[in-house]
DNA sequence: GTACTGACGACAC
DNA sequence: CGTGTCGCCAGTA
């Protein structure tokens, strides 16, 4: 059969996400070419079996990790720390700072 | 097949 | 800031 080319390019995306750097569900399916389809991000990378895939540079459109406190969080934001990225007092991230830019890399 | 859920987001209050 | 609604669609039951 063939491959799911969105499920692809979202893969191929995040693969391409900069050290210290992040990207949000919906920048992903809008750069995929589907900006309604963030929530899609999501369930690819929740069933994404790659250990090398840097998903953890994904986070929400508020700066915010998505994953529940206990069921990843924490693993998460621990990723990101050693990264350099930064958490304000509301474990809110800086997309200004951090987002990343791919015109710019 | 239907119904509900969810690592989302835009928009309206 | 919050809360609710809607659009989106792969999984799951």
């Amino acid at each position: 059969m063939p491959p799911d080319s969105f499920r692809d390019r979202i893969l191929t995306l995040v693969r391409q996400i900069p050290y210290g750097r992040v990207a949000t569900y919906g920048q992903l399916a809008a750069l995929a070419g589907a900006p309604r389809r963030a929530r899609q991000v999501g369930h690819i990378l929740r069933h994404a079996e790659d250990p090398m895939l840097p998903w953890h540079r994904v986070i929400n459109h508020r700066g915010r990790i998505s994953l529940p406190h206990g069921a990843g969080y924490e693993v998460q934001k621990q990723l990101l720390l050693q990264e350099h990225i930064e958490f304000d007092a509301d474990d809110c991230i800086d997309l200004d700072r951090f987002g990343w830019r791919p015109a710019f890399d």
